[in-house]
DNA sequence: ACGAAGATGGAG
DNA sequence: TCCATCTTCGTT
């Protein structure tokens, strides 16, 4: 996907106001996160998990742009990125929240009755427990006209930026977009671990 | 081989 | 602030 050929922060940008749609369900995506860059390029991320170099888990975001790099957090929870930049260069973008467009009596039954609409899929796990995106996803090409996990680019929103939610590493760097006045977006919360704002990064 | 930390989320 | 849960990574 030629649109993604580029640094991570341009394609985190560009990914703001696409439409995934996956499994019953569709949804904008409203916040997003840039990680990676080689480590001794101009975009060194030791937040990355591509900062010590390929291996299992990490491929995918040496691969070429518009793959899906799943990964599990905490043992618990599937997380989703969409690679970005060159083949051989490693870089991606997390897909933190998004606003469900259709399918939202499925994202009801996934996430519980309880769940409020604006929290269906505020968080990165908590967005691929709406859309069903599981780890057999990781690899897929979203741009695929028959991928189960497809994505649209949508139109150049402005957008805001701050500091990306719990990095030790890179704290304060603020590659971490959202659509402005969207209660979907995720809260901010710094790392326990990251050293004091303001710090080296 | 062992232990700590982790691109989280929900409860207290 | 704490904990669930398990993979990855750095250190012994």
């Amino acid at each position: 996907m030629e649109l993604l050929r580029v640094d991570p922060l341009t394609a985190a940008r560009r990914l703001l106001g696409a439409v995934l749609t996956c499994r019953g369900v569709s949804a904008t995506v409203v916040e997003v996160e840039a990680y990676g860059g080689p480590p001794d390029g101009p975009w060194p991320d030791a937040a990355a998990h591509s900062y010590r170099g390929p291996g299992p888990r990490n491929q995918v975001m040496f691969g070429p742009a518009g793959r899906l790099y799943t990964y599990r957090s905490h043992g618990i929870h599937v997380c989703a990125n969409v690679a970005c930049a060159d083949d051989g260069v490693a870089a991606a973008v997390l897909l933190r929240a998004a606003v469900i467009e259709s399918g939202h009596d499925v994202v009801q039954r996934r996430r519980g009755e309880a769940v409020r609409e604006s929290a269906f899929a505020r968080g990165p796990g908590n967005l691929c427990a709406a859309l069903g995106i599981t780890m057999a996803d990781n690899g897929i090409d979203v741009f695929a006209e028959d991928s189960p996990v497809h994505l649209r680019l949508g139109e150049a929103q402005p957008c805001i930026a701050g500091p990306r939610v719990g990095v030790s590493k890179a704290a304060d760097r603020p590659w971490r977009l959202w659509l402005a006045g969207r209660p979907e977006v995720s809260a901010y919360r710094r790392s326990p671990r990251a050293p004091a704002p303001g710090g080296s990064d």
